[in-house]
DNA sequence: CATTACTGTAATTTTTTTAATTACAGTATA
DNA sequence: TATACTGTAATTAAAAAAATTACAGTAATG
């Protein structure tokens, strides 16, 4: 699930951006989310796939920021936490293949949607994570 | 759920684009979705209020479009299909208000998927209903 | 070198959300 | 007056997501 991911990844990266020296650990990033820290471990491996942190384990272990936060582009975390899904993604029944539409539709909203990601990444991308953290 | 509505919302008027002399029923239109008819009914009042599609009730009776296909963007269909929603929405817990994060992260992440919305729209304009049955 | 405090995951259970189904009143056609 | 639809509400079933539990592995620290 995209949306929640994404809520999730941006949270995490502000947190770190914000406390840039410490090795955060899950418990206090999930109580800051209020959400299960499982939930964050998972998020951060994926951060961590791809290259925008590092983690720690063991005592006083924990994550912190791999590039600088001038660096990143809300962009960055958006395809992270959309790995190879697409936002919108289409339904799950198979549309009927007798019919003229339900036949070829799937392969032509298809289009639609990566066009949708793409959309959404050029708009992500004029943000770093610095300016979006700033505000706080 | 936006991304299901969006689909729905998007088949239902390739039908009645292609064939745009007939009054189409719920059953025939989920058949070609292979959902339930009461999704179908249900995402056409959503097209009916957005003033995309009129109906009819009683035999024969059924839907149709209001406006021609050349004249609907696709951009139209998603305002309807994603409503007051957010298509990437925030997290339902609310975040930690003791944290500096948590205590404004809402109201911060409002702008950017508001913005979101906007791209996919911007995007979506491009393409009018009519170009996109044409592909079938 | 044992204890403590973490990460990293897998497995399971609970909760929430979504979709399907059932049901039926209202309406136009023939 | 029978038939075939729309329109909706209420209920049930199925699927998805989140939380929880559990535990192996690891690094710091007294």
């Amino acid at each position: 699930m995209i949306k929640t991911k994404f809520s999730i990844a941006i949270h995490i990266m502000t947190l770190l951006a914000m406390y840039k020296e410490d090795w955060m650990n899950s418990i206090l990033i999930a109580e800051s989310l209020n959400i299960n820290p499982v939930l964050v471990r998972k998020e951060i491996a994926a951060l961590k796939a791809g290259g925008l942190v590092e983690s720690k384990e063991g005592k006083n272990g924990g994550v912190k920021l791999l590039i600088d936060a001038n660096k990143i582009r809300l962009s960055d975390i958006f395809k992270i936490a959309k790995g190879t899904d697409t936002v919108l993604s289409p339904l799950k029944n198979k549309p009927n293949p007798n019919c003229r539409v339900g036949k070829q539709i799937n392969s032509k909203m298809d289009t639609i949607l990566e066009d949708i990601d793409t959309a959404i990444s050029k708009e992500l991308e004029k943000q770093t994570l610095e300016e979006f953290m700033n505000q706080f």
